[in-house]
DNA sequence: TGTTAGCACTCCCATATTTTGAGTGCTGAT
DNA sequence: ATCAGCACTCAAAATATGGGAGTGCTAACA
């Protein structure tokens, strides 16, 4: 397959540009003289031939106009997207209402997910931190009947996580307080990553044969089965005031994305590779069932380590020189709040 | 307003019954022969005349059939709606579905809304446990920093909630241990209600001057505050496929209705008084916005109070006669499994 | 060889027109 | 009270019709 020309690229841009703006097929004729191409509707026509031909563009029907495919979609984004420049959005308003917001981690990210969801006038979504990467601030033993203990980790972003473990073997209270101490002090400041990967192997040698001992083991079962992610979605209905939604394919396909939050999870889970915003057009999102709708997602970081991911769910039809840099710069956002808070 | 007659009850639930069925507008002729009334079509108009002036029935248009207004749902629920029996439908594989899934509370209740979604078809939800209700098994303070204690509550049906606590006095580790005991031993088997209108009231004036005093002022405060009450939905895209929902007017208020999960809470409490199934028909619902759609609700209890609310939505036009008795037994199924646990 | 005018052809779409069928409301007779 | 009969209504489906915007192709031109 032939690279694309410099003509070709600029033509197809418009016509992606056109698409998003208007949500009609584009035709040669009106196309031409709307963006004052200065060669004829025929060679237009011919150009188009040929994008369609390298796979960008596809009509519905023989006497229609041009629309994207995914694959134009995704070359445009790719290399032709100029996005807008934060300044030109001003977005300085989000940052106030922002910071006005309350402390509660929680909170923090229902009005962070709805935040996106209006000014997207799409869906926002928002994967809460892995728990695994938030520092430690504070860990404690609670016995709360003789056969269970509870684990109650505080994090320095300020989260409380509490995780029941079965124990079985007796274990008096004043065992479960020395633990406790030793554990705080030895994870104090560090993520639970790097407790699960390093120090508890370290202190394992260093208590072992000790009483303690039996509540590491357990501490480390408990450890490994936190799964504390949490998914905001809101402005579902704004979803449905958009035209191009109306088509029950596309419809489906949306509402079986959000309310399989499981799965969801896991798709936003892939962005935590990159550092910069990622987007998912069409099938990109699932291979299997997603028809219409796209994902432009990008990930927050506690420390310097991607702890989460935040983005925009909408149709495939829509404005990525705004949506790109509103998520862009919320990511920004929630890693300077995240930082700020967790020191 | 005269009151309804035999005949009429008769005719006006075969009416709702018939459009709750075909969702089409019931005309004279046509139901007289389905139903076989041994009456001419003529007379049948006369009674749905009847009908209608009484406001149980409209008509979309001049030479349409009668559609049940809201006011005629509320009637057949009310009197009309002979539901099925729950041997009937054989909901024991609900039972037995239910009895497998795992202990943890939240997935309970994720799995039922599941279950009351998947069953009727429609979008199924569920209001967890009023924490004001449930015995409080077990409380701790723990310190999490100098200004910060975290009070930790485990209820007798093995739910954890933590609520962090701003302290300005200096409090030492032992003063929260004591404490800790001290309101372990006072608070154990009563509930939070119980404890706040009047255990601690006793126990300020048996501590009062003490060191632990303060923490128990504090601890009130935290008491208030607790308000841990979610809202689990499913199945919305149920809600899709249904015929009556398409219209935008609908579909808007039923996604508004389920987004304001805050004031959905709210609605749902106002079931907390009543011990049978409620319905709430269009416009009762929240007499702002709501059209087209209605709650089938009930409570489930811990103990012998009521403590959370569970149901169903959908479009007004839903089978009562089904729905009804699944949310009945559904809620019995959960007060069973409540009592269960938290023995 | 790339560009363009010209032309035949296609097909959607909006609009109007007609037909059909299920319905109502009323009236006068039983 | 009940009901047959009839005129009337209206939505929805089926059927035209014209126009507009589009394509693809070809032949000529720079």
């Amino acid at each position: 397959m032939r690279a694309v020309t410099e003509r070709e690229s600029e033509v197809l841009k418009s016509i992606v540009q056109e698409y998003i703006a208007t949500g009609r097929p584009v035709g040669s004729r009106s196309f031409v003289q709307k963006y004052s191409f200065s060669i004829s509707p025929a060679t237009m026509r011919n150009i188009m031939y040929d994008l369609e031909s390298l796979g960008f563009l596809t009509h519905p029907h023989t006497s229609a106009g041009r629309i994207p495919t995914d694959t134009g979609y995704r070359y445009f984004v790719d290399f032709l997207s100029d996005s807008y420049d934060i300044s030109d959005l001003d977005y300085g308003y989000i940052r106030d209402d922002f910071m006005r917001s309350e402390v509660h981690l929680d909170k923090m990210f229902m009005s962070i997910t709805k935040m996106l969801s209006s000014v997207s006038r799409l869906a926002g979504i928002v994967l809460t931190p892995n728990p695994d990467f938030t520092a430690v601030k504070q860990i404690e033993l609670v016995s709360i009947d003789p056969e269970t203990v509870l684990l109650i980790i505080v994090t320095r972003t300020g989260v409380v996580i509490n995780k029941k473990i079965a124990i079985s073997e007796r274990v008096t209270r004043d065992i479960l307080f020395s633990t406790s101490n030793i554990l705080s002090s030895e994870f104090a400041g560090f993520s639970i990553y790097d407790i699960k990967t390093d120090i508890l192997g370290k202190m394992r040698q260093k208590y072992s044969g000790s009483d303690e001992q039996i509540c590491l083991d357990v501490v480390e079962l408990a450890l490994n089965s936190i799964n504390e992610q949490d998914i905001f979605i809101e402005g579902i209905e704004n979803i449905l005031h958009i035209p191009d939604m109306i088509e029950k394919e596309v419809l489906t396909s949306f509402l079986r994305l959000i309310e399989e939050k499981k799965n969801l999870a896991e798709i936003m889970q892939r962005t935590m590779d990159s550092d910069s915003v990622q987007t998912f057009i069409g099938s990109e999102i699932d291979n299997s069932y997603v028809v219409g709708c796209s994902l432009v997602a990008c990930c927050y970081k506690i420390g310097n380590k991607n702890a989460g991911v935040l983005g925009v769910i909408g149709p495939t039809r829509m404005d990525y020189r705004k949506v790109v840099p509103l998520v862009d710069y919320t990511g920004r956002l929630v890693t300077n709040f995240l930082s700020s808070v967790s020191r």
